[in-house]
Parts: C-alpha cells; sequence; structure tokens
DNA sequence: CAAGTAGCATACGCCGCGTATGTGAAAGGA
DNA sequence: TCCTTTCACATACGCGGCGTATGCTACTTG
C-alpha cells in the first residue's frame, strides 16, 4: 500500500473515530454506547481513542464540535440567500427548527450533550449558532427593524424555543400539523420584536405563503 | 418503639429512597449516582430501591415527579395571585424562568431527565406544566387578548425559551443584568402575541415597573 | 543509520449495575 | 395462639464497561 506520511494516518484515525462514535451515539445514546464495539467498528481499539481524546467526553466533544460546524454552515447558508435581513433572520429560526428535528441532533447535541458536558453554553462550539442569531439580531437593531432589545437574550429566547418545538413536533402524533402550528406561533412571538411602525404588517405580506420552510 | 402497620414503612421507605436519590442526583448528576452509595445514605440497600422501583432509571421518574408536581403547585399559586390573566400568563413564565434557575430542577429535570428518559413531552408528568400554559393561553385567545394562535405550540415555544434562557442566566457572568434583559427581550416577544389593539400598549401600562419577578 | 518518539494495541483491576436467592417480620385465618 | 403465606428488604454473584499501565511497532529526525 502506498506510504503515506505519517500525520495523515492520524487525521484518518481521528475521523474514524469521530465517525463511528457519531453513528454509535446517534444510534443507541452515548451511555449505551460501548466504547470496545465502536472503535472495534472502525477498526481500532480503546487504546487509540484514549490517545487522541483522553476519554468518552473528550470524544463526545469532538462529535459534537463536527456536527455544530456543519449547523452553523448550514444556517448562514440559508441567512445568506434570503431577500430581506430581516426574512432571512425568520427563516434562520425555521432552519433551526428543521435541525433540531434531525434524530442525530436531537440525540447527541441537544439530550446528551447537555447531560455529559454540562450546560452547552458553556463550551465554545455551540455558541457559533448563538453568535450567528446575535450577530443577526444586532444588524436588525441597527436597521431599526426590530425594537431595541438585548440581542443575547433575544437569541437564547428564540433559540430554546426552536429547539424545544422541534422536540415536540418529532415526537408529536402529526408531525406535519405540529410544524405548521409552531411555526405560525413562532411568526406571532417574533412579530413582537418588530418596531412599532411595521407591527401591522406580519412576516410576510398578507396572501403570501405563511411560510415556505418545513415542508409537509 | 411503635409498632406500626406495615403500609406506612412502606411509603416511608420509598420516600427516603426518592429523598436521597434526589439529593444525589442534584449534586453529582444521575450517571455518577452510586445506588450502593445513596441507597446507603439513606439507611436501606440497592435491594429496596429495586423491589419499589424497579431500576435505577424508575427511580429518576419518582424523583422528577415529585419535582415536577412541586413546580405544578408553585406554578398556579403564581397564576391564581395575578391581577389579569394577560399579567398571570406573564407572571407565570417569569416564574418558570426562576425555577429553571435553581441548580436541583436544572440538573435533574431539564438535563439528566431528557437524556436518560427519553424527550420530557413523553412523560405525563412534564406535561403539567405545559397544560397549565396551555391552558391559560386558551383562556386568553378566548378573551381576545391574544391573536389566534395555537396554544399549544405557543406553549411549547414559550417554555423552550424560558427554559434555556434560564440555564444562560444561571451561569452567565453577570445573572442580574442577564436575567433583567431576558425578561424584558420575553415581554417583547409576548407582546407579539397581544391581540392588534392592545399592540400599543405594552405588557404593563407605561410608568409602571416592566416586571417585578425576578428580582435582582 | 541509530536514537528517540509517537501512535496504537494489549492486559489488568476496579466499580457499578442487574438478577437470583435468602430471611425475617407482618398479615390473616382457624 | 399458632401456623401459614406473603412481602419488604438484604445478601451474594456474575457480567460488562471504563480507566490505566505497559508494551510493541513504525515513522521521524539528526
Amino acid at each position: 500500500m502506498a506510504r503515506r506520511p505519517r500525520s495523515e494516518m492520524i487525521v484518518e484515525t481521528r475521523a474514524k473515530l469521530v465517525a463511528a462514535a457519531r453513528r454509535a451515539f446517534a444510534t443507541v445514546g452515548y451511555a449505551a454506547a460501548s466504547m470496545d464495539d465502536f472503535t472495534a467498528a472502525a477498526g481500532l481499539t480503546r487504546g487509540a481513542l484514549y490517545h487522541h481524546f483522553g476519554d468518552k467526553k473528550g470524544l463526545l466533544e469532538a462529535v459534537i464540535a463536527q456536527i455544530d460546524s456543519e449547523m452553523s454552515v448550514r444556517l448562514s447558508a440559508v441567512s445568506a440567500k434570503a431577500a430581506t435581513s430581516w426574512q432571512g433572520f425568520v427563516d434562520e429560526c425555521t432552519a433551526y427548527i428543521e435541525m433540531a428535528l434531525e434524530p442525530e441532533i436531537q440525540r447527541i447535541v441537544l439530550r446528551d450533550g447537555p447531560a455529559v458536558l454540562g450546560d452547552p453554553w458553556q463550551w465554545p462550539t455551540q455558541s457559533a449558532c448563538i453568535r450567528s442569531m446575535t450577530a443577526s439580531l444586532e444588524q436588525l437593531i441597527a436597521q431599526g427593524a426590530i425594537t431595541a432589545v438585548d440581542p443575547e437574550a433575544t437569541a437564547r429566547l428564540i433559540n430554546g424555543a426552536t429547539l424545544h418545538a422541534a422536540q415536540w413536533i418529532a415526537h408529536a402524533e402529526d408531525p406535519i400539523g405540529a410544524s405548521k402550528k409552531t411555526v405560525q406561533a413562532l411568526n406571532a412571538l417574533l412579530d413582537g420584536l418588530r418596531a412599532q411602525a411595521g407591527k401591522s404588517m406580519r412576516t410576510k405580506p398578507p396572501g403570501g405563503r405563511r411560510n415556505p420552510a418545513i415542508k409537509g
């Protein structure tokens, strides 16, 4: 086989471990995932794991960091393609809900992550998404599009609202209906942020579809 | 010592186990809490635990049910003493934040609970708080105080917003300032729900204090 | 080419959970 | 009162998973 430098083997090993762990954590959960099992599935042993990540928690951190960076990329892509800042912000919120509907994100990032690693606000990674939303809000405030609330506090509130709602939607007996209701209610709440001048105008002009995201 | 009937001993044993587990879960967390340790702290052994609760998860369920019922009581007390339905609803939301600031609730109910037991919306207990807020919203809609959004979806959103924000506040470098900002932002969001006629009027008449809860 | 180092595997011990089994005391009937 | 049954709880055992200490091999560096 091709003689490859050590550095490449290392990143490949790390990637294989993270991938295997990610699969295991997503399917059976962090607690039930046996390190012997999923390292073997990656063609390695626990020795490699402890060498690279210190312990099981360290590996979970790496997995979450990976997922979180993917989320950040997706979020910025969504807000970038929006027509107005406000619409971009709303789209970002709905995109958040959509992502939180994915079982992998729910299980690893939203449930096991906080339980094992402590509050997510501590880990620097999660703050990427928060920072993105905070930046959007700051921009909107500067534009005078919304009332002058604290951007970070608002971002946290909206974040929590979307994440929790997503978990409800995912387990609802009628997920499609639940998501529609949620997006409607979310729009109503977000309208509270809009500057008084625009209060009578809803997120989208009347007649248009309320929100295209969360396709049934 | 007094000869007491068996049934009394049983409920006392259960109560001792729940109390000991609650203490252990709150301090070191569910995963790190050794059953041998905290049953011994209660003057019992794991035998009693398995007899009454089946397994460790069963005991966690019992602990959460206990905490949750306490939360329900506190919430309904708050909303009951409010002057108007709307104010009662807002107070309920802020009370939610206050409770979510307590380390015990954060750790057991908000972090370990979902990770071990699955999404909280599944367990019947948590729904008590949700149901309370849903009922408040339904009443407000019937009164025409707020726009006709779906009550349950809205309750979930607000619930998630307050819970997440509380976790942020708890770990913020300036918890007092963070809580003030959060309550302001929450009020702005909630204003989005108010019927158009009242849109110009904020949660409290201008001149009054914005929100008395979350005392600094 | 030799020495050092780092990536990873192997081996061992400990702890914690779950289950199977045992025991003593309360409940119930004659 | 005495015997029997039941049940609350303790004890004993085995298994699996984590963490660490140690060893081996191969790449790097002078």
